[in-house]
RNA sequence: GCGAAAAUAGCUCAGUUGGUAGAGCACAACCUUGCCAAGGUUGGGGUCGCGGGUUCGAGUCCCGUUUUUCGCUCCA
């Protein structure tokens, strides 16, 4: 594990030095948990999202895709749940350090009155044998009266509190109820506090008039707002899909590993619309039908495991991860979810809008339930960084850092170079740049040994190499090196174009899905 | 957010009880070589994360702060 953490040291100084990833701000001493992608990581990601976004819609007839704006309605994410679930007041234990959430300790403390009180009765109920009469003994054992007065009260005071959001009261309601830390066994407790994980700004100039607007924390509102504009233009019919690859914001409290949390990422969500009561066959289809894609890219299909929810969100009837061997263990790349109607009802609901889905076959109206996926963008490249990198041995002793990107993902897809910067070499080196430029990212390099080139190329994941010689210039033809074998072929200059598309197209690796 | 550790050139790091900021690689120019990196010459690049303090003098000691890593915590 400790090596496993070495090379992910690594692979992050390698992300820096090779112009894939960049810590925001840096030179403002950077700024927590956001990062920038490079010349080379932006040309990685972009062919990861149209890698995701062609298998999506050119793949599936029914799948179409949209980009809804970043700001939305505010009530939007109420209906959602957000306000609510993003909004955790929490507090710590000076002692033990641990931190806790404050609702929590309370309603910890309401069960342990009720425990009370079932123990007072069962213990009556034995004393008593069958004559016992459980609803009256409740009613008036003044044992059992006083602690449920109690707890009636308490009840009522955490209840008020939570429902003004008053943080100082639930405080108080701690230090009086002298709940202790479990950990520790004290009662140092820090203040309250709200961690709202949403960033909040202001939209509008005036103070009276401005509202208050989120950043918001995942894609899939804009695509359940916009559903049915998009069935009715596109004349949709269930089952159907609406794509979207978008940023999202978390303010989260802890944002670690590099760019696998971050506080500002990229989403590809898809949600798949179906008829009530077929949410569970098209949740298991679309199961089997990621991890194919995933595996499809030739990472390692041992990389790759699911894991399934126990415990379901509040929207949800199924869900599972599509997790990735990190080299910090297996993380969540994407999620699957059976989202039922919850979101759909939720906006009918608040916008008081019909938003039901007319079916003709069924002859009736009704919310249709979403199977949503949804990829982190950054994960994923995260993902394809680490299992690409390589510190390989060669025969001689010495090592070469490697990349193995997919081809198809790569952020430069060939390079051409000249034996020697004479000769007219490098001339004929440009020519063939003119040619390939227009379909693939083309590098041209004459500067160093051509060892030393060939080197450079591979710590970016460049799967060709185009060495023009002498006998270049003579007969047309170049030595083509592939990166990962380091194996060279003489291969004529017409032949180059279709040779280097055949093997870095997206279009492999869609066939491979078909 | 709490605790611990760290921050010196693009990267990896050295820097003596406090006394003029260094190396290797990388980068630029020129020469040489020419199919798997690290030949030669020359050069550019650092207010030692930032801000205070102690001191004749701070990369080094003290305080604060930012960022990163690890642990806790949290995670739709």
């Amino acid at each position: 594990m400790a090596q496993q953490e070495e090379v992910f040291k690594k692979i992050v100084s390698h992300a820096k030095e090779y112009g894939f990833v960049f810590q925001s701000s840096e030179i403002y001493d950077g700024l927590g948990a956001v990062y920038d992608y490079g010349q080379n990581g932006v040309e990685l990601k972009n062919n990861i999202k149209r890698y995701w976004w062609d298998a999506m819609t050119l793949l599936n007839e029914n799948i179409v895709g949209i980009d809804s704006a970043i700001f939305m309605h505010p009530t939007i994410w109420k209906a959602s749940g957000h306000v609510d679930a993003f909004n955790d007041p929490l507090i710590d234990n000076k002692d033990s350090k641990k931190r806790y959430r404050a609702d929590v300790l309370i309603e910890e403390e309401l069960a342990k009155m009720d425990d009370k009180i079932e123990k007072e009765v069962a213990k009556a109920a034995k004393r008593f044998g069958e004559s016992f009469d459980d609803a009256l003994f409740r009613q008036t054992n003044p044992r059992i009266q006083e602690i449920a007065a109690k707890r009636d009260a308490l009840h009522e005071r955490f209840a008020n509190a939570l429902n003004d959001n008053n943080l100082e009261e639930l405080r108080q309601i701690i230090i009086d109820q002298e709940i202790v830390c479990p950990i520790s066994g004290t009662k140092n407790w820090t203040e309250v506090r709200q961690f709202n994980l949403m960033f909040k700004t202001e939209m509008g100039s005036t103070a009276e008039g401005a509202m208050n607007v989120y950043l918001r924390p995942e894609t899939a509102q804009g695509i359940f707002v916009n559903y049915l504009n998009v069935q009715k233009t596109g004349r949709m019919r269930l089952p159907f899909g609406i794509a979207q690859i978008g940023k999202a914001f978390r303010n989260e409290i802890v944002a670690r590993q590099f760019i696998f949390r971050m506080r500002e990422f990229e989403q590809m969500e898809m949600q798949f619309f179906v008829r009530p009561g077929e949410e569970l066959n098209w949740f298991a289809k679309w199961k089997e039908t990621r991890l194919k894609w995933h595996k499809a890219l030739g990472l390692g299909d041992h990389k790759y495991r699911y894991h399934d929810h126990d415990k379901l969100a509040h929207y949800a009837n199924a869900a599972t991860d599509i997790e990735f061997e990190m080299p910090f263990g297996f993380k969540e790349v994407e999620g699957i979810h059976s989202r039922t109607n919850f979101d759909l009802s939720q906006h009918e609901k608040y916008s008081g809008k019909n938003i039901k889905y007319f079916d003709p076959e069924l002859n009736e109206s009704y919310v249709p339930y979403v199977i949503e996926t949804s990829i982190g963008v950054d994960r994923m490249f995260l993902s394809v960084l680490c299992s690409s990198y390589e510190e390989q041995k060669l025969e001689g002793g010495d090592t070469r850092v490697v990349l193995h990107l997919p081809a198809a993902l790569a952020p430069v897809k060939c390079a051409v170079m000249p034996l020697v910067r004479k000769d007219g070499l490098p001339e004929k080196a440009r020519e063939i740049v003119n040619e390939l430029k227009f379909d693939f990212t083309t590098h041209y390099e004459e500067k160093d040994s051509i060892g030393k080139r060939y080197r450079r190329q591979d710590a970016i994941g460049t799967p060709y190499c185009i060495t023009v010689d002498h006998q270049t210039l003579e007969d047309n033809t170049v030595t083509l090196r592939e990166r990962d074998s380091m194996q060279q072929s003489r291969v004529a200059i017409a032949n180059l174009h279709k040779l280097i598309h055949d093997n870095v197209s997206l279009n492999a690796l869609l066939r491979k899905l078909g």
